[in-house]
DNA sequence: TTTTTTCTACCGGAAAAAGGGGATTTTGCA
DNA sequence: TGCAAAATCCCCTTTTTCCGGTAGAAAAAA
């Protein structure tokens, strides 16, 4: 039996999972969380297999936690769980180190299916996910990899903070964050700010 | 024992439900369907005296869903159920005649209370639900009132353009533009264009 | 017809961002 | 331990935006 453990913050889809996996002979669910934190915390003590994330949690989002996760438990085969069938969302969530994407209108055979082959080390994609992946021309311009500090000032830039008061705001120099803004800008290929932050929100690296 | 029929894409949502109203004794699942038609199809024979339907259904969306069934079968009591708390939702599910709204993340007490409140031809509104609907003043903050021309160039902003291309592009001068833009901070209520261009975004006046 | 709104255009000055460098310390990872 | 990447800080120059006004012509509303 394979040990899974869920995170996603609702009930209803811990305990659909939780009953399409009862009377399952491939699996069983050792436990679950509604957030990343309690389920870093959970885990210390649970040691799972298999960890099914959620992408939208409402205190990290799931491609960070899988990121987290694949760190400090590099054992852990994680598989991403959403309603959405966005091309950025799977391949972020792949390349954070998860071995699969599986939506949530997935059937008992195919959560089983994925479950098993994220165990034996294999990468699962469902039929809609691995289409999206494979069909369309992916004229879509890299998204840049950001820093965790360069995400954190994108996002105060992006609410309409100087320099100034993200230095302030970060205990850091004025001059610190302009080189950041600078990185930024040429990570994007944008040459403002303004275009910047609608790509931003276009990839969905920061929210609104 | 309040007969409750689920309409849901997601057959972990479905489950979870199922498995929620298992131990009640407030309410039984009489059966279920993944998209609308065939719960229409399906409502002809099992009568429920409530139906759970999801905002996001693969053929038609649980509005319209809403509206025909309280036109067809008038006595099922209907209550939405979603993962958004979006108010927009809920106003026009609640005005296609829903009882309710409910989010996913609902425990089992507050789908037993939706359930029963439905039923007795009450309105019930998750917690989260009913905070976004109770102050309507604070949560829209009075989306600016722009002019096509406003519009146009806040386009062009949020693409990167500086005024200088902005009025080479529209064949006017560069200090007209600027004073459009003063204008559109001002409506806005914001001090620089990454700000705003999040604002736009977010209030939908400006795709991405 | 008067009034208001919109679009247009301008000025001076301050503030911030963009462009193009360089340099040092932390920190994670091999 | 030692490298590479990230984060930090600094310089200078130019461009662009932001702020505070003003103001005329045309179009729309009263």
């Amino acid at each position: 039996m394979i040990r899974v453990f869920i995170i996603d913050d609702h009930p209803m889809v811990i305990e659909g999972i939780k009953s399409l996996l009862a009377q399952s002979s491939v699996a069983e669910i050792c436990g679950s969380a509604q957030d990343g934190s309690t389920a870093l915390e959970a885990l210390k003590s649970i040691e799972p297999e298999v960890a099914l994330v959620d992408i939208n949690l409402p205190d990290l989002n799931g491609i960070d936690l899988c990121g987290m996760l694949k760190k400090q438990f590099p054992k852990i085969k994680v598989l991403g769980l959403s309603t959405f069938k966005e091309r950025s969302y799977i391949t972020r969530m792949i390349s954070a180190g998860a071995s699969g994407y599986l939506l949530k209108n997935a059937s008992r055979e195919e959560l089983e299916d994925a479950i098993t082959a994220a165990w034996r080390g294999q990468l699962y994609m469902s039929l809609e996910a691995a289409a999206i992946l494979t069909k369309p021309a992916p004229d879509t311009p890299e998204l840049p990899m950001l820093t965790a500090r360069e995400k954190e000032i994108l996002l105060l830039i992006a609410e309409g903070l100087t320099n100034q008061e993200i230095a302030e705001k970060l205990f850091i120099s004025p001059l610190t964050v302009d080189s950041h803004r600078k990185n930024l800008l040429a990570k994007f290929g944008v040459k403002n700010t303004a275009a910047m932050v609608r790509f931003a929100i276009e990839f969905k690296l920061i929210e609104y």
